[in-house]
RNA sequence: GGCCCCAUCGUCUAGCGGUUAGGACGCCGGCCUCUCACGUCGGUAACAGGGGUUCAAGUCCCCUUGGGGUCACCA
C-alpha cells in the first residue's frame, strides 16, 4: 500500500497540507504502507524558492516523517515534477498516438472570447473545442514547425463517469459537464491532471487521499487512467477545514501557516490532535490521544464528511492540556524552544539595547515579541487613523500593505521598508501617518523599537496576523459607533 | 448559474431503527482558595423543514431549504 502528499512550494506550509498529510500518514503506518511526498511545482510562475524548504521543516516540525521524497530519495525517484517533464512529455506523446489528446493551437484571446461569448448566452463556460477535430498530422506538422499550442484531452463527448469515492460511494458526473482539459502547457510543463495521473500511477500510489475540493476534478482523472489503460487508485476525498463563516479556509480570515501556530506557542502534538478530530474521531469520548494511538485504532468509518470549522479556541485548550502534562524540565525546555533562547535573544539585542537603562527594563520592551496573535488595541484605537480617509478605507490600506508583503520572499527589513514606502506612496499617504499606522497594528503601542526590524523579528506570521487583526478592529470599531451617532431613524 | 458534495448544541463531535440525544470547547454559576489561574461540580444549548418506509426514525428513502466545493495553459 503506498499513499502520497502532493503540496505545491507556492507559499507558506498551509494546515490543510498538514492535515492531509497526518491522515496519510496514519493510514499508511496502520497497514504496514509508505508514505510518498511528492512535490508539485509545474507552475513556474507560482512556484517559491523558499517554499518547498519550509514545507518539510513545517511538516517536521509537526512531528510528521516520510519514506520518499525529494529530501530523502527512494526508488520512484525524482520526486519533484519539475525534474520529470520528459516523462509527461513521453506519455501525451502515448495519449497523442492513441487518439486520446490532441494539440490545440487557440490563443488565450480567443479562449478569452469564447468565454465572454459562453457568458453572454449564459451558457456554460468551457473550451469550444476547436481544434479537436483538426488533423493530427496538420498538428504534427504544426507543432514541428515550432507553432505554441498545448495538449488537450480528448474527453468523450456524452456518458457518464463514475467516481468511486471510498468516503460517500459513487459519484456520478455526466460527460457534457466537462471540458477538453488542458494536459500539456504552452511551455511543455504538465498541468496538475496529466502529471498527477502519471505520476500516482509510476510511482504505484495505491490510495490517493485528498482534500474534497478535487472531487469534481477526478473524474478526469478516472478518464486518463482510462485512456492510458491503467487502473485508478482508490479515492478518498476529506472534507475541507473551513473559516468560521463556513467557508473554505484562507488566509484572509484564518491564519493558514503552520509556522503560526509554531510562532504562538502551539505544540507540535497538540496541533496534530487537534487536526486529527477535524472530521475524525477517537472513538468513545476521548479527543485527546497521541499519533500512535490514532494509527492503532484508526478506521475510515469514524469519518464524517461535513466541513469542520478551524476553531482556535479548541485547539487552544487542547493546547493547554499538553502543557499541564508536560514535566517541568520539558516545559522549560518548551519554553526556551519557543522563543526565550539565546537566538532570539540575538536578534532582539539590537532592538532594545539603546532603549532600557537597567537590565530589568528589558521586559517592558520586548513583551510584545512574546505575545500571541492577538494585541489589545483598545487603549490607542484613537490613533490608528490617517488623516481624512475613512476606516474602511484604513483597513483596506492596511490590508493591501499585508498583501504585497505576502508577494514577496523573504521578511527583511529592507524590503519590509520598501514596500511600505512604495505603498504609503500608492495609498497617498505620508510615510508618517502610514508608518504609524503599522506601528500601532504591529506592536499596539506609539512607542517601539523600529518598525520594520520589529517586523522581521516577530516574524512573517506573527506580523500579518496583527495587521489583519488591527486592520478589523478599525472598521468594526468604526461601525459600531455609527449607529450610536446617527440620527434615530424612523 | 450548471454540476458535485455535505447537513446533531454557536463550534468540534458521539449516535450506526427503540437513548431522559452523550462528551468536549465556549459561555454562565457553585465549590476549592490570600488573589488569579488550575482543578472540580452544575447549568445553558442541537437532530434545518416537509413527505414517505416502519410497530418504531436523529438514524433508511425522496423533495425542499441551507452551507460548501468546482467550472484556468493554478494546484
Amino acid at each position: 500500500m503506498r499513499v502520497r502528499i502532493a503540496p505545491s512550494p507556492t507559499g507558506d506550509p498551509h494546515v490543510g497540507t498538514a492535515y492531509i498529510a497526518l491522515f496519510n500518514y496514519v493510514f499508511a503506518k496502520k497497514h504496514g504502507g509508505t508514505f510518498v511526498l511528492r512535490i508539485e511545482d509545474t507552475d513556474q510562475t507560482r512556484a517559491r524558492a523558499d517554499s518547498e524548504q519550509m514545507i518539510f521543516d513545517a511538516l517536521h516540525w509537526c512531528g510528521l516523517t516520510w519514506d520518499e521524497g525529494p529530501d530523502v530519495g527512494g526508488p520512484y525517484a525524482p520526486y519533484r515534477q519539475s525534474e520529470r517533464s520528459h516523462i509527461y512529455q513521453d506519455h501525451v506523446g502515448v495519449l497523442l498516438a492513441k487518439g486520446e489528446a490532441y494539440r490545440c493551437f487557440c490563443t488565450a484571446e480567443r479562449l478569452q472570447k469564447v468565454r465572454i461569448q459562453q457568458q453572454a448566452e449564459k451558457k456554460n463556460p468551457g473550451y469550444d473545442r476547436h481544434c479537436r477535430d483538426l488533423d493530427p498530422k496538420d498538428g504534427e506538422a504544426r507543432a514541428k514547425a515550432g507553432e505554441p499550442h498545448v495538449v488537450r484531452m480528448k474527453v468523450p463527448l456524452t456518458g457518464d463517469i463514475v467516481v468511486e469515492d471510498e468516503l460517500r460511494g459513487p459519484v456520478t458526473i455526466s460527460a457534457e459537464q466537462l471540458d477538453d482539459q488542458v494536459l500539456l502547457k504552452s511551455d511543455g510543463l504538465p498541468t496538475y491532471h496529466l502529471a498527477n495521473v502519471v505520476d500516482d500511477h509510476l510511482m504505484e500510489i495505491t490510495h490517493v487521499i485528498r482534500a474534497e475540493e478535487w472531487i469534481s476534478s477526478t473524474p478526469k482523472h478516472v478518464l486518463l487512467y482510462q485512456a492510458f489503460g491503467w487502473e485508478p487508485p482508490r479515492f478518498f476525498h476529506m472534507p475541507l477545514l473551513r473559516n468560521s463563516d463556513g467557508s473554505k479556509i484562507s488566509k484572509r480570515k484564518n491564519p493558514v501557516s503552520i509556522n503560526y501556530y509554531r510562532d504562538i506557542g502551539i505544540l507540535p502534538h497538540a496541533l496534530l490532535n487537534f487536526l486529527a478530530t477535524m472530521g475524525w474521531s477517537f472513538g468513545g469520548d476521548r479527543e485527546k490521544f497521541t499519533l500512535a494511538e490514532m494509527i492503532d485504532v484508526f478506521s475510515w468509518d469514524r469519518m464524517s464528511l461535513g466541513g469542520p470549522v478551524f476553531n482556535l479556541e479548541k485547539l487552544s485548550h487542547l493546547n493547554e492540556l499538553y502543557i499541564h502534562e508536560l514535566t517541568e524540565a520539558q516545559l522549560v525546555d518548551a519554553v526556551i524552544g519557543w522563543r526565550f533562547n539565546r537566538e532570539y535573544l540575538a536578534r532582539l539585542a539590537p532592538l532594545f539595547q539603546k532603549r532600557i537603562k537597567k537590565l530589568s527594563d528589558v521586559m517592558s520592551v520586548v513583551d510584545l515579541f512574546f505575545h500571541g496573535g492577538e494585541l489589545d488595541y483598545a487603549p490607542v484605537l484613537a490613533d490608528m487613523k490617517v488623516p481624512d480617509v475613512t476606516a474602511e478605507d484604513t483597513r483596506d490600506g492596511l490590508l493591501a500593505y499585508v498583501d504585497k508583503i505576502e508577494a514577496r520572499e523573504g521578511f527583511e527589513p529592507a524590503m519590509l521598508e520598501e514596500v511600505a514606502r512604495e505603498w504609503a506612496d500608492a495609498q497617498k499617504w505620508k510615510t508618517k501617518h502610514a508608518f504609524m499606522l503599522l506601528r500601532l497594528a504591529v506592536t499596539g503601542r506609539k512607542a517601539s523599537p523600529g518598525l520594520f526590524e520589529t517586523m522581521s523579528v516577530l516574524g512573517k506570521d506573527l506580523t500579518r496576523r496583527r495587521i489583519r487583526a488591527a486592520a478589523e478592529t478599525i472598521k468594526k470599531a468604526a461601525e459600531a459607533a455609527k449607529p450610536a451617532q446617527a440620527p434615530k431613524a424612523k
